[in-house]
DNA sequence: AATAACAGACCGACCGTTCGGTCTGTCAAA
DNA sequence: TTTGACAGACCGAACGGTCGGTCTGTTATT
């Protein structure tokens, strides 16, 4: 076992426990049990469960950035690449890991975490400002400030997964996530005059 | 004082520090101190911590649902009345209490919790959906379904304060609150064809 | 005297962290 | 080819501290 190998092991083991019992209630003999390394073997390569934290907030906010980043290189109009972010996410929500929920209730109390989420809306908010750039310059989006209709698009995107987290019966997910981003849509269009 | 009164003043005492802590970091011994009542006095009142965080999280969701029927009842468009909720929350998140957000996390994880959840999330959506019924009964708002268009509503509301306590810079909240709302009733609208 | 409403010392369980020791593999000297 | 020195990776018992919760004692009211 390579030193990456063991880290991403242990991390691993660490997520598959917070999606069920969340972030706050990680303790290190369980994830002793869950990753098969031993407490020795973990300390050996974090100095604390912070750096653990830590590196599970890193790792969780690269792969949102770089899931955008890949929508966004691929061809097509705004309007498509916008129903295609709404469509990744919803599956990431599906997928193992816990709701992002967790760590930004986390990064509420947290200023080293806080930080790091703050970099992180900075990208996705710069990366979606230039998706709605394309759609003003497409002439299908009404020319508002690109920045403040990417924070829009954001709290939109995160507010219908912690919604629909949390409100379990969620009969149609996937309906109730269709009809958001053609809200969205709605609103962001240029009006016939 | 009462047994109402001392009870409202644990409460009040647990919310400061969930503010400061978080949830997850609310202890019962930091609950003496800020309290002013002691262990065997919150014992008398609460029968466990998780009673205490249950309270906690009905008075919460109570106050909301109140503060959403107080401006339903009055009197105006359902234009006027949503741009009203969307800046009674943005209050609201400036006060006193803890985002809600690390309730909703303690939810995600909790089965109780997340029933309570579950129950608000629906008078929530029926009193929003009424809204929406009085926009387009009025002719302002699109034909849609008043459920799915509630759900959304809700949704960006959430996640704009979601988005917005995260992302501490928030240079101007109220603009991006206004911004919201402003991007919502455009696509609510009905199109002049 | 009886009881409601506390006060605070105290409890065992569990927490994150440390530390002495072990195991495996590498590599140079014999 | 064997041997011995060494290093990195890992183990798990043990530690001090904090946790939620309990217990006995006290006070004020009836």
């Amino acid at each position: 076992m390579t030193e990456a190998e063991t880290r991403q092991q242990i991390i691993l083991a660490a997520f598959k426990i917070a999606a069920e019992k969340g972030f706050a209630n990680l303790s290190m003999n369980d994830l002793v049990r869950a990753s098969g390394v031993s407490k020795g073997g973990i300390y050996w390569h974090f100095k604390s469960k912070d750096e653990i934290i830590r590196a599970m907030f890193d790792y969780v906010l690269a792969a949102q950035i770089s899931i955008v980043d890949a929508t966004l290189s691929e061809t097509g109009s705004a309007t498509e690449k916008l129903r295609r972010i709404f469509r990744l996410a919803e599956q990431a929500a599906a997928g193992q890991f816990a709701s992002p929920l967790d760590l930004y209730a986390l990064a509420a109390h947290d200023k080293t975490l806080s930080q790091r989420l703050v970099g992180y809306f900075d990208s996705y908010q710069q990366r979606i400002a230039l998706l709605v750039q394309q759609g003003i310059d497409e002439g299908t989006f009404a020319p508002h400030d690109p920045d403040l209709s990417a924070m829009n698009i954001i709290s939109l995107l995160e507010g219908v997964f912690l919604v629909g987290l949390s409100f379990t019966p969620m009969r149609d997910f996937g309906a109730q996530v269709e009809n958001a981003v053609t809200l969205l849509l709605e609103g962001l269009s240029k009006r016939e005059l």
